[in-house]
DNA sequence: CTGTTAGCGCCTTCAC
DNA sequence: GTGAAGGCGCTAACAG
């Protein structure tokens, strides 16, 4: 058992190899009677064709190679759940090589990669973001890089609306009814700060409101550090009349906050609203559960898949960006007095 | 790039091809002389070799299929990180096929596999258990199994050893001080409610201690149901004198039962010890933060796929029984009076 | 030490 | 409609 060959079927059946390939790939050249007399025996022998000699004539694997820093990241996982929903739709095995942020490891995915042949390459980052791409781009495969800082020449992107998210999180608070809502961001993550800000500002402008100075916060310590929510939201507190609602650059930014709300006495969300980004785990865990930004992950994990096999099919596939959606829970309700 | 192969460098370097592949694999019969110009000219036109044409006559593809129900689970991908691990170090390729629990998946997985002639397969199920294993058995290469329910021949199979879990929570419990200690089960896991009725029995006679009847409860409600926590207590807690500490199935139900002590006014520790099983994320991030035995998931796929090359080696490998850690937290303490 | 020959399993012309 | 060659890139004999 698999180690049947197309000869093997060929003398079973009485006919030559060339015809038992093309009856197994339903070639319309063949007659119908040998082409069932093969699949039959193809069948009963227990035939399973040889990808690698396949892929030796075709010069297509029909294998992808997934690069990640981490599997054990849940956003990771989800995001390569939605790869795999993909590529096995279309019969694409999935090499899954794991980079580990270790400069040594991915020279080895590179070299992994490249001598099994993938067909393409898709590279996603975490929300942590920022990957080895140069190396990639040398073995000369469509490559499509998910939530990916630093972009490359001749690779395909995906991203989360950055702008889009922080704009309809503020727009829900104002839509509450608050009007001193304030941002405590993120310095260490100086592109997607950026980017929130700016949500934050549109949404103000949507309403034809001012974003107040004093309620943005540039925020300090680095991404995953709770205290910057507490911090943050100390300061916030000294200004009279303090915000009634905060969105934080991320979740982890938001339970600091939550946290230190609780210490101040301060109830959420009657007295104090607060919105964060990610929806990681704890988010919908803390009490009261957190209203955040989703990023929908198994769906980019998919059309990360959807754009990489549009290139392998020769079609253009332009950079796409991606959605983010609210999901409001118990930490947002409108102001005191509304 | 990535289409020269040994005949261009044969070319180049003025000898055949054979020559070439011997000096690549640093054939020992080689001059050293030509064994530097082949090498340096291997290197200088970017020669990378082609693991499908080798496979097809070395008859080993240096490939893994590695089989799970979802990669979503977190317990999954902690052990997908562990296998990748092993195998990224002996340069084996990870191919990443997710069941999804569903029939037609399953074929299609062990289609896939075949066809591209893995060398070996590992399947890991979640705490949930039970998977396919029938028809990967007939591909022929060594399986092996991870906290698999259901054993199949000729398998290999690698599990958390849940007597001593168990045991080893009881005796915790115990060792505090406490003499009414209780379970709380699962029926519908019969084989590891059993194994951990068992460990709770085997750490009491340890002591010399019998284990008193009215205080094992075979529980309701499915595996992942909170409130069998809940409901469990209140039986308990009609007892009298109640029991002091429970030992539960698994985390799920220690936090049903933990929402229920708070709901009785009673305080934990200090009214109430609580013991889970599992270690899920929540049992770190509750309050207070849960004592529990957890399965060392990363180490699990470490051995599983150790296991698996020495198969691939000609090397016996028995089954594995893994130890599994208490991990103490805050939900445990000295009885009232102690 | 190195070259020659052969073949892994498959697909693709080109004949018939 | 089918068969006969040839070759994808590599390794494994066997010569010499």
């Amino acid at each position: 058992m698999a180690r049947v060959s197309i000869k093997d079927i060929a003398q079973a059946a009485g006919v030559s190899h060339p015809t038992v390939s093309r009856a197994l790939r339903g070639d319309p050249r063949i007659s119908l009677e040998t082409a069932e007399r093969v699949l039959a025996l193809a069948h009963e022998l227990g035939y399973s064709p040889s990808a690698a000699a396949r892929s030796l004539v075709t010069r297509r694997t029909h294998t992808i190679g997934v690069v990640v820093t981490s599997i054990a990241d849940p956003f990771v996982s989800d995001v390569v759940d939605g790869i795999e929903a993909t590529l096995a739709e279309q019969d694409y095995a999935l090499i899954l090589a794991l980079s580990r942020s270790e400069p040594e490891r991915e020279l080895a995915v590179v070299r992994l990669l490249s001598e099994h042949r993938v067909d393409g390459i898709i590279v996603a980052a975490s929300r942590v973001g920022a990957l080895h791409d140069q190396d990639l781009a040398r073995l000369q495969v469509p490559l499509v890089l998910l939530n990916n800082q630093a972009e490359t020449a001749g690779t395909h992107s995906l991203e989360v609306d950055d702008v889009l998210g922080a704009r309809v999180a503020v727009a829900h608070l104002l839509q509450l009814g608050h009007r001193r809502v304030a941002y405590i961001g993120c310095p260490d993550r100086p592109r997607s700060h950026a980017r929130r800000l700016e949500g934050y500002r549109q949404a103000h402008l949507d309403r034809r409101l001012h974003p107040q100075p004093e309620l943005i916060l540039e925020g300090r310590g680095a991404e995953g550090d709770r205290s910057r929510g507490a911090t943050g939201l100390t300061e916030l507190l000294s200004l009279s009349p303090p915000p009634t609602a905060v969105f934080c650059y991320n979740d982890i930014t938001a339970i600091g906050a939550l946290e230190a709300a609780r210490h101040y006495g301060l109830r959420v969300p009657k007295d104090l609203s607060l919105v964060g980004v990610d929806d990681v785990r704890e988010a919908s865990l803390v009490t009261p559960a957190l209203t955040t930004v989703r990023q929908p992950r198994r769906e980019m994990g998919q059309r990360a898949a959807d754009m990489l096999l549009a290139l392998l099919r020769g079609e253009a596939a332009g950079d796409a960006v991606i959605a983010p959606v609210l999901v409001i829970r118990e930490s947002t309700a409108a102001p005191i007095g509304q």
